[in-house]
RNA sequence: GGAGGGGUGGCAGAGUGGUCGAAUGCGUCGGUCUUGAAAACCGAAGUGCCGCAAGGUACCGUGGGUUCGAAUCCCACCCCCUCUGCCA
């Protein structure tokens, strides 16, 4: 949520800013802005009521004490209480509106992000590592994946629906492998704090990252909505210090989980999404930092090193990207993200997207801290994807493919899989 | 699921209709003392909103209600704890 404060000083340049992301949410910032002032002098005019009241009613019990007639003074304060509740509705339904729009404002793109349309105006910001060569003709991970009986769509589908996937044999136990992996590099190596939280979440916490009230119709609903399953372990575990006053000393807060992840995908059936490439169900290994304002900056660029070093400890060709206004996400103000190379698939998958959120999310969720000077301020949030599952697996099934159809497996991963080549 | 108890400042915890934004302790910050620290002592300090400011106002789990006036009384809901049932 945007900081009211700014859209009052300066509403052209916020609008600009808002526009710049594409979409139309820039039109509500003048009703936004109506119904602050609406609100701001019926408080005024409310407090001077209530000042009335509490004085008078004062009074009463002065009265009262002594003896004395108080009931045409009581008639008065009655007076002024209706007043009081009539202004207060006012207020009310100006202050909810007021709320109701600006959940519907998307953060502000920091100043130097790259200005653009969609993402074919996102800037590549490095490589790493090339495109591994083969003598033979690399098949895609749906192939090898059949000959080594790795995973099976059916299986999915039968006890689920279409979008499901169940792993089987050797296929399950990468998935659980790399899983392993990736929370022990980012524990042991990232100086992170490894969390199981819920996958279950309430609708607060929804609003806290930002999937609600916009996204609803993306994510996978409960009891009529008063619950949803995590699409991101972003939102529980951001969402644990929801309504928190840290000390400066419990910052900064490095965090990670790994949970599946649940997205209705909706109207995105067909298009990229061959294979595990796009699942209703997913597993992902999430990395969040809760840190001081000043220090947001840097610890996006960590966070994105601490994913990259994930795929260089496979030895998987990559590179980052950094996103430009039109294709940045809803709650994010600066976005990296880490496409993996899959030879199969004869292009690069997104596997991580490392944001920072500024105090976006922290003020929705009133997540603070108390700096030296004993004041109250809002934290920074960021998170990444360290990494996402499925297109890291299929990247690492394509890219370690042998002539036979075998997988070789790097020596990284083979305490975790007890062998150094599936299949053959 | 059932019975009981409880939700108050960063934390713990008093407070059962007006003088309560709220005792006390811990923690925090400043000072005295000390070579320095600890201890002790003195002092400061809740959060949001409105206001240029002075100041005002709201907030005691959430939402309603009673009242001239509610942390305090009533209703509903949420959450936590203890016991208990079923169960991985």
């Amino acid at each position: 949520m945007l900081d009211i404060r700014l859209l009052r000083d300066d509403p052209e340049s916020i609008k600009t800013r808002v526009k710049s992301r594409g979409g139309d949410a820039w039109t509500l910032i003048d009703e936004i802005l109506a119904c602050d002032e609406k609100r701001r002098a019926g408080e005024t005019e409310k407090q001077q009521l209530q000042s009335d009241r509490n004085r008078i009613s004062k009074e009463i019990g002065q009265l009262k004490k002594t003896g004395e007639d108080s009931s045409s003074v009581e008639a008065e304060v009655r007076k002024i209480g209706e007043r009081i509740k009539a202004i207060g509705e006012e207020v009310d339904t100006a202050d909810s509106r007021q709320t109701e729009l600006l959940l519907q404002i998307p953060n502000l793109p920091h100043e130097e992000c790259p200005v653009g349309e969609d993402e074919t105006a996102n800037p590549v910001i490095r490589e790493w590592g090339k495109q591994p060569e083969f003598d033979f003709e690399p098949v895609d991970h749906v192939e090898l994946g059949k000959r080594n009986e790795l995973f099976d769509f059916e299986l999915g589908a039968r006890v689920s629906s279409s979008g499901f996937v169940t792993y089987t044999g050797m296929g399950a136990r990468l998935e659980r492998a790399l899983i392993q992996f990736l929370l022990d590099l980012h524990t042991t190596a990232h100086d992170y704090r490894e969390v199981s939280p819920p996958f279950i979440i309430n609708r607060d916490s929804m609003f806290g990252t930002g999937q609600l009230p916009k996204f609803e119709d993306d994510m996978y609903g409960l009891e009529d909505g008063a619950f949803f399953l995590a699409p991101t372990a972003e939102v529980p575990v951001t969402n644990l210090y929801r309504e928190q006053l840290l000390g400066i000393g419990d910052l900064p807060i490095k965090l990670t989980a790994y949970t599946p992840c649940f997205r209705r995908e909706a109207g995105s059936a067909g298009r990229e999404s061959r294979g595990l490439i796009r699942m209703h169900q997913f597993d992902k290994v999430e990395l969040v930092n809760i840190v001081r304002p000043e220090d947001s900056a840097d610890y996006l660029e960590k966070l994105t090193a601490e994913a990259e070093t994930v795929l260089q400890k496979l030895g998987l060709h990559y590179r980052t990207i950094e996103l430009c206004t039109g294709d940045l996400g809803f709650s994010s103000a600066k976005t990296y993200d880490i496409e993996v190379w899959a030879p199969g698939h004869g292009g690069y998958l997104e596997v991580s997207s490392c944001s920072n959120f500024f105090d976006y999310q922290s003020r929705r969720m009133k997540l603070r801290f108390k700096d030296e000077e004993g004041k109250n301020r809002f934290c920074h949030t960021l998170n990444g994807s360290g990494t996402a599952l499925p297109r890291l697996y299929v990247a690492f099934l394509e890219t370690y493919q042998q002539a036979d159809g075998s997988i070789l497996i790097p020596e990284a991963l083979q305490p975790y899989l007890g062998t150094d080549r599936i299949g053959a």
